[in-house]
DNA sequence: GTGCTAAATGATATCGATAACAGTTTAAAA
DNA sequence: TTTTAAACTGTTATCGATATCATTTAGCAC
């Protein structure tokens, strides 16, 4: 029962069905005006045929891909997972289909991503981040339809935004070490030249940490994003090495803050009493180890959920009123036992 | 410079160029005969108009989409996001992308996906897994693409598989515990009902178990997966609570195992001499860990990096070639100090 | 310069659907 | 029964590219 020959089309089933391709077209979809009874002959038909549609056809034809374009730097990062599922959650209720792909923190793969995804006649595209090449902010700028930025809150946004502010964030965490009493505090991050959004909370600990009069020097910088558990570890070693009185660190994610948290056991300290430790992205790992991790939760879930409903509006608007608009996330703290100093 | 007109055609760049449009498909494409005078003018031509392909007409009249479908369990898993990004790796060398989609553990949902995918007419599709509803399998079977399989071996597979013998991987770690001298050993896993990749690690857990004469009613199920590290922990407990005389335990995946652990941290157990623990999947959680876990690494990356290159090969051999060919991978045990008990 | 092959370009006919409009039937209202 | 609008179905013309074949031009040996 092999199909060895080509795929039946719609003129096909037509022919089967008594009727013109225009008649199969509208049964096949919901709301047209097709009596019952040619519907479902015409499904009769489409099924004993094998029949399905091809949308690259229709997508021609209507001027309608169905596709919204979405770039993500990882697929191996529990957020942007989470920003994905929210994301897909809400389109999985509309006839849209996320055409994903990673940029791997990469300026220039993601001008070739985007490049590929424009030739896909995309509804709408989605990027994660206000970093893009000239070329690439220039494609998106006159692509002619919707854009979005998610993640980070850019000062020259090109489209709407949907995302918080990084060095807010980060503020939190420093406000909190303060409000428990540390004061030599310090910083676990990846390479500032190429993660933006780490790049961010960096400046946001900076300036927050000056704010209060405490010093800066305890930085440790790891190699390009993603940020590891391993890099975390390693990270930790290097400031108790260096700055060996470091009371608390603040680390630019959940992971890296495990990894350090970790390394601090096996040299037998005690967190939070010889170390606090503070992560971010509220990972489920920052909840379930022993200790907990404090953390902040940037709803990463929901900035997926908002940006496919801010995407959603914007194609119902149909004309043009593609008024810029910020969508800002509030990050919260969650404050967990590694911060949390016990009274001895 | 707003962009609201239409966007350029392949013919507005012809006419720019004083070409005719069939020219102009040649020239941005590599490997095509185009003199380099009128390559340049019509590059020229196209930059000046922000001329962008539309591979929706390309895939249409080429019957070529350039699209691999690939359908995954859940993205919010390191396993297939590792898979993912090795099958993303090798399709980046060549004009392929993936399509991606999440069934999230439900076959019923696979149907719709695949069904979704195969209008956008991919050159190939890749599903994860062997259970697949009856309508989705006939699908798959008359679809006139290549179908690979991954991820397991299906007893009756549709197409080429690259996967491993779960069964066979859980016995790896059994073996391990008996080696190591643990006899009441129990096993954390998910509803049988829906995972059918768990089942099979249980079917392997339990034929394993029986082959060596040992008691096999230390058996946890819980939710639907993804088996969480929460739901891990509370597995622990529940085990501690029903069975306090168990030695070890085996973990669906590296996420329960650590949350298992956490949980036996929490009652003062130290791992392994009060509890050994072990898990599957080779997270990067369970090597940086304290103590790290024993897990079994099943490549994930290397699965992907297979399955794209079995796609290319079928894509290349053109005739319909398609000899059905199982790709077994080789499980692995590391072997961590969650098992390794310690003299005291 | 002739002849011949290979490279470069063009003309035409699709690929498989849908938009837009036209025509026909049906059913409700008068 | 007639009128009239609504529901249904069909016709025709694209959508934007590429396959295929035809034609022209260029390159090269003799």
């Amino acid at each position: 029962m092999a199909n060895h020959t080509k795929q039946p089309t719609m003129m096909d089933v037509a022919h089967l069905a008594g009727v013109s391709p225009m008649t199969v077209s509208r049964a096949l979809k919901p709301n047209t005006s097709v009596s019952e009874a040619t519907r479902k002959k015409i499904r009769k038909a489409a099924d004993e045929l094998g029949y399905v549609l091809d949308s690259t056809a229709a997508g021609l034809s209507s001027r309608r891909t169905g596709f919204i374009a979405v770039t993500i730097p990882s697929i191996n990062n529990a957020n942007f997972a989470d920003t994905l599922s929210g994301l897909s959650q809400v389109l999985r209720e509309t006839s849209l289909q996320a055409l994903l792909g990673y940029t791997d923190y990469d300026v220039a793969e993601e001008e070739r991503l985007v490049e590929q995804f424009l030739r896909r006649r995309p509804e709408a595209i989605i990027v994660t981040g206000e970093a893009h090449t000239d070329r690439c902010r220039k494609m998106l700028e006159n692509c002619g339809v919707p854009v979005v930025e998610m993640w980070d809150i850019p000062s020259a946004p090109i489209g709407q935004v949907v995302g918080f502010s990084n060095a807010g964030a980060a503020k939190l965490m420093v406000d909190h070490f303060y409000q428990q009493g540390f004061r030599k505090i310090g910083f676990v991050g990846g390479d500032p030249s190429r993660d933006t959004r780490g790049q961010d909370r960096r400046r946001g600990f900076l300036d927050t940490m000056k704010y209060y009069g405490l010093e800066t020097h305890r930085m440790i910088n790891q190699e390009l994003p993603p940020i590891t558990m391993h890099e975390g570890a390693a990270s930790m070693k290097k400031m108790l090495e260096t700055w060996p009185d470091t009371q608390a660190v603040m680390c630019v994610s959940d992971l890296s803050a495990f990894g350090a948290m970790m390394e601090c056991q096996r040299q037998g300290l005690k967190i939070p009493n010889d170390m606090a430790i503070g992560g971010f992205g509220a990972y489920d790992l920052s909840e379930q180890s022993v200790p907990p991790i404090t953390t902040i939760d940037v709803s990463a879930n929901e900035i997926g959920k908002i940006a496919a409903n801010v995407i959603l509006d914007m194609l119902n608007a149909d004309v043009q009123t593609s008024v810029q608009q910020i969508n800002a996330i509030e990050p919260t703290l969650l404050i967990r036992d590694s911060t949390m100093m016990k009274p001895k």
